[in-house]
RNA sequence: CGGGGUGUAGCGUAGCCCGGUAUCGCGCCUGGUUUGGGACCAGGAGGUCGUAGGUUCGAAUCCUGCCACCCCGACCA
């Protein structure tokens, strides 16, 4: 990394922060766990936003939103639910603050105590639910497909910038359905529009499966998944889609008239990706000189830098650079022309780079003389002078040959990092020296998962959504297995 | 909540053991020279030394409480 920025092998975790805050992603905002996002990192989540969201619409779901507070009540109802999230909830307890009899500040009033407390929500599960018994009545209110953009707030004991921060920007998407199989179908069919875009927009390949029983949403029948393995071995959980099959519907008596008439319970699904796909963004693509953005979905694909000596000099440049750009915009192309004379081009180069701007433009005399720019892709960092007339299809190719080779890059990189192994021994040795997602047989009970995750750290990931059937004999306790399950060490 | 550590300028730090109001680098400001890979020279601004108290003629330094943050655990759909 550049400058002060530690190297990655020395301790990642400390290098991924540096990036982040050096790149102008984000900071600690000094409020419990919370981080502020800053502008470049907000516009890269933006333009997820806007593809995820057609994505959803696409697939025939709206938006609505749903409060912030849940009260207390809500979460009784569905008992493995509020297990799952009662040792990390935010809680309203007051509605006022006075001045301190003593003069000693402003301290709660004891008098504004809530009668039923108020819960700052985990996930809406439970106030959507109530909602939507209200919604639903008979079979052609179904199904309901909506979605939320909305943050959460999750009382983690330790966080890290974007992976697991106590306030997230997230989607949840909940659906109710006539049937079993078409709320199986919805959960499956979300988890292949999270694999579509994490993998063609963010460049980032994960494996698609599901979670085993105790790794499930609280309150799941069937939780589907995303994985991905970043630089330094460990997987991440880049998005899950769960079938909740009627715990919901039941806990919050949601039922249905069919068309025979009867009253049923709704089927559901719920479904989410956060601010944690940032995390996967930058440790997936970034290099020792800073980010490196995939071209949809840099906010900046070209960047032009002058070198001048002289406003005359940059007025010619301008002149030369401007119908560029105008050519570029028409594209749907997003350029920046960086004139600003109070930094040398050497600093900006190394600032986009940082950055993870695509592409990079350089024109200075030389260029103006023979009419050529100098082109610079940032994921190979190679350079190449070329005639002003091809400039133009030059950017069109680089942008969608960095987009491809950025996710061959990551997927050659987890291909070399999947390792298949038929003994526990050989199984804590990868985990040690190599790292990486483990392919391996499991007996299939949630004892021996347990105690592998004491001894080692390393949880199943998932059960691959394509296991291929194959006869073998759990690694720890020698009882039969039909398939190979990813296990790893995650963030 | 357990175990360890750190708080000194916007950032990163030296000084602390052995008390005398603070070091260096980056950044910032001004002027000039520069500009094809993080410029250079000269000048300058910026500090309740986390906080409250104690010891002392005198505290960044010693003592006590509190607070915040970091790391390791526990926790983490």
């Amino acid at each position: 990394m550049s400058k002060n920025l530690t190297k990655r092998s020395e301790d990642y975790s400390k290098w991924y922060n540096e990036l982040v805050v050096k790149a102008d992603l984000a900071e600690n905002s000094g409020v419990r766990g919370c981080m502020v996002i800053k502008p470049y990192g907000y516009a890269i989540w933006e333009k997820m936003q806007y593809q995820l969201d057609k994505m959803f619409k696409e697939t025939g779901h709206e938006n609505a939103y749903f409060p912030l507070f849940i009260p207390k009540s809500y979460f009784s109802k569905e008992a493995s639910h509020v297990e799952g999230f009662a040792k990390e909830c935010a809680i309203v307890t007051h509605y006022r603050l006075k001045n301190a009899e003593d003069g000693s500040g402003i301290i709660v009033d004891p008098e504004a105590k809530l009668e039923e407390e108020l819960i700052v929500r985990p996930t809406s599960e439970t106030i959507i639910w109530d909602t939507y018994k209200k919604w639903i009545q008979s079979y052609r209110d179904l199904p309901l497909l909506i979605n939320q953009w909305a943050n959460v707030v999750r009382w983690e004991m330790r966080t890290r910038l974007f992976l697991r921060t106590s306030e997230f920007l997230w989607q949840e998407g909940h659906t109710a359905h006539a049937t079993e199989k078409e709320a199986i179908a919805e959960a499956e069919q979300m988890m292949h529009v999270y694999a579509d875009f994490v993998e063609n927009y963010m460049g980032v390949p994960v494996i698609k499966g599901t979670k085993t029983p105790s790794e499930r949403f609280a309150g799941a029948l069937e939780t589907y998944c995303i994985e991905a393995l970043m630089q330094d071995g460990k997987a991440l959980q880049a998005g899950t889609s769960h079938f909740l099959g009627q715990n919901f519907a039941k806990a919050f008596d949601v039922k249905f008239a069919t068309k025979e008439g009867n009253q049923e319970y709704v089927w559901a699904t719920s479904w989410g990706v956060s601010t944690r796909l940032m995390g996967a963004l930058v440790m997936t693509h970034s290099d020792d000189n800073g980010l490196v953005i995939p071209p949809k979905l840099a906010p900046i694909q070209v960047v032009i830098v002058p070198i001048y000596k002289g406003l005359d000099q940059l007025d010619e440049i301008s002149a030369k650079v401007n119908p560029l750009i105008k050519e570029l915009r028409t594209k749907g192309i997003s350029v920046k022309y960086d004139a600003r004379d109070t930094h040398k081009p050497g600093f900006k180069f190394n600032e986009y780079e940082l950055k993870g701007i695509p592409i990079r433009l350089a024109i200075g005399q030389r260029d103006l003389e023979n009419d050529t720019f100098e082109i610079a892709r940032r994921d190979t960092l190679e350079k190449e002078t070329v005639p002003a007339s091809v400039v133009l299809d030059k950017i069109e190719f680089l942008l969608e040959d960095m987009q491809r080779s950025m996710y061959q890059k990551a997927l050659n990189f987890r291909k070399e990092n999947i390792t298949e192994t038929d003994t526990y021994s050989e199984f804590k040795a990868i985990l040690e020296n190599k790292g990486g997602f483990i392919s391996a047989h499991w007996d299939g009970t949630a004892e021996t998962e347990e105690r592998i995750k004491e001894e080692t750290k390393a949880t199943i990931r998932c059960i691959p959504f394509d296991i291929k059937e194959e006869a073998g004999s759990c690694m720890v306790t020698g009882k039969p297995s039909k398939g190979r399950v990813l296990f790893a060490k995650a963030y």
